[in-house]
DNA sequence: CTGTTAGCGCGTTCAT
DNA sequence: ATGAACGCGCTAACAG
């Protein structure tokens, strides 16, 4: 007795299979390959006949699972996000990333698996890459800058790419001077006269609360593009008072802003860097119930170039195209999945001035 | 010369096997695998000396796609979104249903393969399903209401669940009484003395513009939940002024409200239901931006009960669960992938008013 | 507790 | 243009 399906045969609805199409049609497993394949010649009519048997049994096509391991490929690519999913997509910028990384990916073509770093839970994360069926790893949010991941990922062979993070010479990235643009903007404000800035971070590691944060907090942020616009900021303004918001978020921005804005007036910032737009809406959002005027008697900035029709205000941000950034991961996951050696990229950002931020008063 | 291996052995860097780890171990090819599988009772001795081959071949553990093969599943559930990626997260109520669906996802455990439905190219998600490795497939969010992806999913015989849509037979639903809360919405309204009743619509079809829409229009709407919402509010002010908006984003329920608010203020309706909080959001600022208050001249309704910190109001809408219904949905996929029979549930809703209504004026 | 055996469903040589 | 064979890498069922 040698296979169990014998056993069940009688009770099981046995699956039909490229083999049974073959047999129906009376032609060999081969030659029906080459027909749901489309890459071989093969004669119409045999062709017909072939498709005409596989309607017959209803059967759907190759097995795709059956497929990939044949082929050697998952046709899937595993795209890690930061923080519960609802999280990741909250911040427009992420999504305009990810729309422009679906795009590429469709075209490669490769599906796109999509995995969740809860904050707190790594283990998981790592399971789920050890298991996943993917040809390759993109990490196209800002996430910690050393990641256990990367070994596990490196190990199974399995080429990655980023955008920033981690930081391993075996990741190739699309990099965004972050602390140069930021920097930039912090001058930008200086020249306008202002001398008392303070600046609100994104997270500088999961499960941040607002909090004020010192040199030493920043240096040692776990997440590399807070921590890089925050050095541009102190790079240019080493007295500049730093609060960490506590998520991506507006209410997180406003929460911020009061521990920077809620003070004598003499001794209030005149201008504030958010490291990003939404932040920044929510610095304006406290300023204003304050009744603190923005740009009157305080300078915002922001960071991304968002288009936020709700504001007010024309934000005085960097902008940087999300979708294209996207596009560009997925032409380095592409290339580097087609074997081709590929290195780092340089991402370009530029800083544009709006109605948010004018000349400090005397 | 049997095998092609053979050949191009020497150039090629053969890859690792389970196999390889075996023999090196001097186990057997079953000992090892359920060294890495956990699953059946191995000496510890011989699980180290398993663990210790495979870490000096640099083995990282079994091929994800063979075990799928074998095990007949692929670990992978297939989630589809309407719209570009971007677009399909714009709406922070999807974002939580995905964030729900996601953690009952984690659970099971599968992983979630995104597919997106690109306006205008049915036939690409048509193509990703027929080739995608999966072993169930979702749609969270209000699709088209009959969809050609049902006939190839079950061709395969693969599990579908659906948010309202697709309809059909063999797509168990969580579904909300979408037109009955919409009819219960416009009750309220009624009840306030209102009499002129706008209403702006979802899209109601791919594609959608910025328009008018007839009785006969809503009837014939692609979207279920656009359709059911709108019938729900015509089921209680028959002569109901309605609007489609173009997307569910705050600017295209400002141009929507224009059409409805920019007219001799005596035929301007007293009240607007919106067949959403953001689009709600952009009929209050339109209503702004003519100079009419809210809610003394105008009562505006929305619907899903999100957390909009920005608004100046506390939005009269119907509240539901977004996160409860996610994992309502990752249940109930998960149910039938085990083979269970599952049925569709009604999900609960409730009205929630906020000081976005009042009475109508004389 | 371990080894042996038999495929999962398909794509791809080679020879005809 | 077609068919026969082989094995992708692994796991499930047995036997010992």
């Amino acid at each position: 007795m040698p296979a169990a399906r014998d056993v069940s045969g009688a009770a099981r609805p046995k699956r039909v299979t490229l083999r049974d199409v073959a047999a129906r049609a009376g032609v060999s497993l081969s030659t029906a390959s080459l027909v749901f394949s489309g890459r071989g010649p093969v004669a119409a009519s045999t062709a017909d006949r072939v498709r005409a048997a596989a309607e017959q049994l209803s059967y759907a096509g190759p097995d795709p699972l059956a497929s990939s391991l044949r082929q050697g490929r998952a046709g899937t690519v595993a795209v890690v996000v930061e923080g519960r999913l609802g999280d990741a997509f909250a911040d427009p910028f992420a999504r305009s990333v990810m729309d422009g990384l679906a795009g590429e990916l469709d075209a490669i073509p490769a599906g796109m698996l999509l995995l969740a770093r809860v904050p707190g839970d790594d283990a998981r994360l790592l399971g789920q890459l050890a298991v996943a069926a993917c040809d390759g790893v993109v990490f196209p949010l800002s996430g910690p800058r050393t990641d256990p991941a990367v070994d596990l990922i490196v190990g199974r062979g399995i080429p990655i790419v980023g955008a920033g993070s981690p930081v391993d010479p075996r990741v190739p990235q699309i990099r965004v001077d972050e602390r140069g643009a930021s920097a930039a903007m912090t001058r930008h404000l200086t020249t306008l006269g202002h001398r008392n800035i303070g600046h609100v971070t994104m997270p500088l590691t999961p499960g941040a609360m607002t909090s004020v944060a010192t040199a030493a907090d920043v240096a040692d942020a776990v997440y590399g593009d807070a921590r890089g616009r925050a050095l541009g900021v102190l790079d240019v303004a080493p007295a500049a008072r730093v609060v960490q918001a506590a998520s991506l978020e507006i209410a997180a921005g406003m929460t911020a802003a009061r521990l920077l804005l809620d003070t004598a007036p003499d001794a209030r910032p005149t201008a504030v860097v958010a490291q990003s737009d939404l932040l920044a809406a929510g610095v304006i959002r406290a300023a204003g119930e304050l009744g603190i005027r923005v740009p009157e008697d305080l300078s915002v900035t922001g960071f991304d170039g968002l288009d936020l029709p709700w504001l007010d205000y024309d934000l005085t941000t960097v902008v940087q195209d999300g979708r294209a950034k996207g596009r560009a991961l997925g032409e380095l996951i592409a290339r580097a999945m087609a074997g081709q050696s590929v290195s780092s990229q340089a991402f370009p950002t530029q800083l544009r001035v709006g109605t948010t931020t004018a000349v400090a008063r005397p």
